[in-house]
DNA sequence: GTTTTTGTTGACTGATTAGTCAACAAAACT
DNA sequence: AGTTTTGTTGACTAATCAGTCAACAAAAAC
């Protein structure tokens, strides 16, 4: 019997969902996510996989829920934006959740949530990651 | 007096635009770029002096006409979450061409547009690139 | 035809990227 | 305490990236 990862699954799902959330799918970098949760490659590769699994386990994560938080709107964005054109696994996850849907309801929400973190909505200056 | 740019401004335009459209700003490549309009990269750089240059030129070329095509739609969802948080000319010129629209209309051809490219209302393959 | 001006070329640069792996070590078992 | 199993580390790799630039050459002027 070996060892236990030493890092909360959960925890680290969520600060990977932030990091996706905030930057985009291409737009995020390994160093990134490793900064964020403070878990190295190595670990990162070991659990997940890939970048492309890092993603799809938090996407999952927020689909599993009942009702999706702004932060896993915010990953279905990404989902359909970035990965939902070229990958057969995002896009079945993303298929699958939205028929469990209202189809109107959805709509409204992506544009709403596409509005409102985009920041042109109030007088919000651009943060500069990629300025 | 010297020679004169050898390529269509408008051509290139909209051939930039196709790509930018099809892969977002952070996937897409200065070959990507290369390929699809068959001008060097040494030239894209004297006229439009930067990827993003490129990028403000083609959304500037969509949001000058009265209504907004397909394309148009697509480059104005990449704006909104790729780069409208991080650049101030990008988040300007949205920001313009959105407080002459109407807010109700934007938001349901926002959630339109990335759910119709998104590939997920039918049986479409994903193809790709990024697969 | 020659000279001048300016665009094109594409190899090159430094930086960044996703993913790998052998050495190490912590945890679990005996 | 010793041994076995499995997770962590972070330097490393090969590839890709945005942007540069000197040599070349096409266009324009004379």
């Amino acid at each position: 019997m070996g060892r236990k990862t030493s890092f909360d699954h959960d925890v680290v799902i969520l600060q990977m969902s932030q990091v996706f959330a905030r930057f985009g799918y291409a737009g995020t970098a390994l160093d990134d996510i490793v900064a964020a949760t403070g878990v190295l490659r190595g670990s990162l590769y070991r659990v997940f996989g890939s970048k492309q699994g890092m993603f799809i386990a938090c996407l999952s994560a927020g689909l599993a829920n009942q009702s999706q938080s702004e932060l896993t709107w915010r990953l279905i964005l990404v989902a359909l934006l970035e990965l939902s054109q070229t990958s057969l696994a995002v896009q079945t996850l993303i298929r699958g959740w939205y028929n469990e849907q209202d189809a109107t309801t959805v709509l409204t929400q992506l544009g709403q949530q596409i509005l409102n973190q985009s920041g042109i909505l109030k007088g919000e200056i651009p943060d500069g990651k990629h300025s």
